[in-house]
RNA sequence: GCCCCCAUCGUCCAGCGGCCUAGGACGCCUGCCUUUCACGCAGGUAACACGGGUUCGAAUCCCGUUGGGGGUGCCA
C-alpha cells in the first residue's frame, strides 16, 4: 500500500516555522516511502476562510521546495459530507443535541461540585434541534482508547475522562474533529503526522472514526513541539517565527529546510549539513525524537553561512540583488552610487563573511557611500585609533603619500606599508578604520582603489580631525 | 485542578543492555594561518535530573520523585 500523508494547517495567517517543520516531516516521510502528500486547508471555522491566508501557506511551502500531489483541498468545501456524518451520528445514537452554552454548563458543574467541563447534561433529555443547539458526541463511559503512535509508542486515554465534545456548532457547522475523521478516511490517509499539541484530540477523532464505521484508521505520529528559549511552544504572538520573514531576511530555503530537518531528527552518521536527497534517504519516522526542540537561530545562522559559502559566486551575486538594490531591505547608500561591477569584484570576499544575505550591505556600504560614519565609542575605534599614539602621524603620512600615489591596490598597499615601516607602527588598521569606518571587513586595497581618490583623501582627513 | 507527553553538554543531534573513562555539530575559549575580519586547520570547555529496582552488567528496561511542556473552546 502506498503511503498517503497530509499537511493540514488551519489558515491563521502567515506560516510559522513550526508548521513548516510539520509539513517538512510529512513530506520527508512521503518522499522516503515513495508515497504522496496532500495539502488540506482546515477552515471549518468561518473566521478562517480568507483567501489571503491560503497564499500565506502555499507560498512558503513552495519556496521551501515542499510539494504535494493533491490539493489544496478545503474542508469548508466538503462541509456537506461533514454535516451528513453528524446527522448519521445523531441517527445512530452516538450524538445528541444540547442547548447549553459553555457558561451554563460550567455553572451546572460548579453547582454540582464537579470539576469544570461538560458532564453530559443534555444526554437522553430528548432535546430537539434548534437555533441555539450544538451536537455533542456521546463518549463511552467505560473502556479506553489506545493510540499506537509511531514516535511515542502506546498512549492510552480513558473514555470516561473524555467529555462529550461538540461536533457541530450552533450555526450548523461541523467542527474539525468530524471533518478530520471524514476527510482522512475519504482521502485515504495512511499516516497522520502532526504536532504533539494535537495528541489529546486524537482519541476523539478515533472515537468518531469507529462510530462512523470509517474502516481502517491511519497510523499516528506526533512530532515533538518546536519551542522558544523559554521552552514554550513557538507562538506567533511572542516569537519571531514567520517562515517568509526568515527567507526575506536572507536565509536560503535549502538551509532552512536542512535546519528544520535537524529539529527532532538527526542522521545516524552525524553529518548534519547535506543535500535534501540524502536527508530523504536517511529519514526514518520511527527515529524522530520525543522531546521538544529549541528553534535556535544561532545554529541556523551557521548552517545558512555554510550554504552561502557553497554557492557558485554567480548565484551568490544573483541572490544578493534584493539586498543590494534595496528591494526588501534598506540600503545605507544612495542607489545612484551603486556599481554592480564593483560588487561582483568583491563578491567572493563578501560571500565567505556573511551568514545571511541581509548582512551583505554591511560589508560593502563603504564602497558606495560618500562619507562613512565613525563610532567614537566603538571598540574598533578605540583599539585602532586611540591606543597607539602614532595614529595622527600615520594618517598624516598616508595622506601625503596618497596625494600622488598610483591609484591601484598594490601601490596603495605598498605606500601604507612604507608609512608604517618609517614610523615603526602598524599602519594598516588605522587606514582601514579611516576608510571603511570599522576594523573588520573584506580585503581592503583593491576594493578601495575603486573609490575616487578625493573621497578616500576626505575620509582620511575626516578621521584625522577626530583624533 | 484534571488528562496527556517529555527528560544525554548552554543548544541541536548520536547512543536502542556490554564497543561509553558517553560521540558529532552550534556556541564559547586557546593556538595556527593571516597587513583587518572571516574562512580553514589543531586543541579545549561542557551532559546521562534524582531515588529505587531488574540484570553478571544500565545513559539505555521498570517504578517513583522532581522538573519542563502540551491540552483542558460552539479554534485547530
Amino acid at each position: 500500500m502506498t503511503t498517503r500523508v497530509r499537511f493540514a494547517p488551519a489558515p491563521t495567517g502567515f506560516l510559522h516555522v513550526g508548521s513548516a517543520r510539520s509539513a517538512l516531516f510529512n513530506w520527508l516521510y512521503a518522499e522516503s516511502t515513495g508515497g504522496e502528500m496532500i495539502l488540506r486547508i482546515e477552515d471549518t471555522d468561518a473566521a478562517l476562510r480568507k483567501p489571503e491566508f491560503i497564499d500565506a501557506i502555499v507560498k512558503p511551502l513552495t519556496a521551501l521546495g515542499i510539494t504535494w500531489a493533491e490539493g489544496p483541498y478545503y474542508q469548508s468545501q466538503r462541509k456537506q459530507f461533514h454535516v451528513d456524518a453528524v446527522e448519521q451520528l445523531v441517527q445512530s445514537g452516538h450524538a445528541y443535541y444540547c442547548n447549553l452554552t459553555r457558561d451554563a454548563a460550567d455553572a451546572l458543574a460548579s453547582d454540582a461540585g464537579l470539576p469544570s467541563g461538560y458532564h453530559g447534561w443534555s444526554r437522553d433529555k430528548g432535546i430537539e434541534d434548534g437555533p441555539d443547539c450544538v451536537v455533542r458526541f456521546r463518549t463511552p463511559d467505560e473502556g479506553e482508547i489506545v493510540i499506537h503512535d509511531i514516535i511515542r509508542g502506546e498512549v492510552r486515554f480513558k473514555n470516561a475522562e473524555l467529555e462529550d465534545f461538540v461536533i457541530r456548532r450552533s450555526d450548523g457547522s461541523p467542527t474539525f474533529l468530524v471533518a478530520n475523521a471524514v476527510d482522512d478516511a475519504d482521502m485515504g490517509i495512511t499516516h497522520v503526522i502532526r504536532g504533539e499539541d494535537l495528541l489529546n484530540t486524537t482519541p476523539k477523532v478515533m472515537l468518531l472514526w469507529d462510530a462512523l464505521d470509517l474502516g481502517d484508521k491511519p497510523q499516528y505520529a506526533h512530532l515533538p513541539l518546536l519551542v522558544n528559549a523559554q521552552r514554550k511552544k513557538l507562538s506567533k504572538r511572542r516569537d519571531d517565527v514567520s517562515l517568509m520573514e526568515f527567507l526575506s531576511k536572507g536565509y536560503l530555503p535549502e538551509a532552512m529546510v536542512n535546519h528544520l530537518a535537524l529539529l527532532g531528527w538527526g542522521p545516524p552518521d552525524d553529518k548534519e549539513i547535506r543535500p535534501i536527497g540524502e536527508i530523504i534517504e536517511l529519514f526514518k519516522l520511527e527515529n524522530v525524537n520525543k522531546g521538544s526542540a529549541f528553534f535556535d537561530v544561532t545554529k541556523l545562522d551557521h548552517i545558512n553561512g555554510e550554504y552561502i559559502r557553497a554557492l557558485p559566486v554567480e548565484r551568490f551575486i544573483e541572490l544578493a540583488e534584493p539586498f543590494v538594490y534595496g528591494v526588501d531591505t534598506d540600503i545605507p547608500w544612495d542607489a545612484a552610487n551603486y556599481d554592480p561591477e564593483v560588487f561582483a569584484m568583491v563578491a567572493p570576499d563578501v560571500q565567505q563573511r556573511v551568514s545571511t544575505l541581509a548582512e551583505i550591505p554591511h560589508f560593502i556600504a563603504w564602497l558606495f557611500m560618500d562619507e562613512v560614519p565613525y563610532d567614537l565609542e566603538s571598540k574598533a575605534w578605540n583599539k585602532a585609533m586611540r591606543k597607539g599614539k602614532m595614529t595622527p602621524e600615520i594618517l598624516d603620512g598616508i595622506l601625503s603619500a596618497f596625494g600622488d600615489v598610483e591609484w591601484t591596490g598594490d601601490a596603495m598597499n605598498a605606500a601604507v606599508g612604507e608609512v608604517g615601516d618609517r614610523l615603526e607602527a602598524r599602519s594598516q588598521v588605522p587606514a582601514r578604520v579611516a576608510i571603511t569606518g570599522t576594523n573588520a571587513g573584506i580585503p581592503l586595497w583593491d576594493a578601495a582603489a575603486t573609490i575616487d581618490r578625493e573621497i578616500v583623501l576626505q575620509r582620511l582627513r575626516a578621521a584625522r580631525a577626530l583624533l
